[in-house]
DNA sequence: TTACATGCAAACTGTTTGCAAATAT
DNA sequence: ATATTTGCAAACAGTTTGCATGTAA
């Protein structure tokens, strides 16, 4: 664990981003409390519910900076809006399919094993697991 | 050739389709030979290639309805477009990132263990996992 | 002061939809 | 004959971008 929140600039410092209102404030919301997934428009919302005055453009231009930064994670899911995490670390996801929301799974707790030999001159980058949960009884296809 | 159209117009009807010229014309690219991976637009190139005219947008219904009706599985990858996989058992996929492409990793491959107690009342779906591959020494982040 | 960040609105991309014409049964 | 499907263009949603204004260093 790291320093929490007078670390915020720093953080930002460190990245090569200049810590602006706007973005202190959405680095504040993301990194203030643990894990979060939250798309663009979700973030917007809880900045104007915090009386933060950012416009959705920027919303996106930060998250897509943050991410470039390392400091946030892009989890694929399919669907329109794009989700992202502030856990980085190596790690997996439940996928509510009604709700449409995520839930981490602990990396110790899942393991891939029998991955066969890669393309070669390829290597790993990362690997997404999304484990697609249902209402039990919802029945199969 | 007849024999192969018959059987995919059966394999429509089955899935509660008309058999129009349009969705066997589709369904004979995407079934005719092995396992694919098709986004709208390339289905739509590929038809025009073969001299079949189908607007984009009967590709994108068709391509809805085929996996309504289980006949495709859409792949969730992050970004602009929706990829479908004509294989729709169990299996895995690598995600060449540089060139986009996906690419099929058999079920019997990879194994996945260790997954922890679901949250109460909830069943898996499924279960996606997406080994994302680069070029060997293009670093990490 | 000066380069960078913000906000707005317009632009863009992939996808969906309304409706008239065409087609399957 | 009748319900479905198609194609086109317009509509849409999410996201990006150009440019004038504001702000951090």
């Amino acid at each position: 664990m790291q320093e929490i929140q007078t670390g915020i600039a720093e953080k930002l410092r460190l990245a090569g981003l200049r810590p602006t209102r706007q973005r202190l404030a959405l680095a504040e919301l993301l990194f203030g409390g643990g894990d979060r997934h939250v798309s663009a428009e979700s973030l917007h919302r809880e900045a104007e519910a915090a009386r933060i005055p950012v416009s959705l453009a920027t919303v996106y231009n930060t998250l897509n900076q943050f991410t470039a930064a390392g400091l946030l994670r892009e989890v694929a899911i399919e669907g329109d809006r794009t989700f992202f995490d502030t856990n980085t670390s190596n790690h997996f996801h439940y996928f509510l399919e009604e709700a449409g929301g995520l839930v981490d799974i602990g990396t110790e707790e899942l393991e891939i094993k029998g991955l066969p030999s890669l393309p070669k001159g390829m290597e790993v980058d990362r690997i997404d697991v999304i484990v697609r949960l249902r209402k039990a009884g919802s029945g199969r296809a």
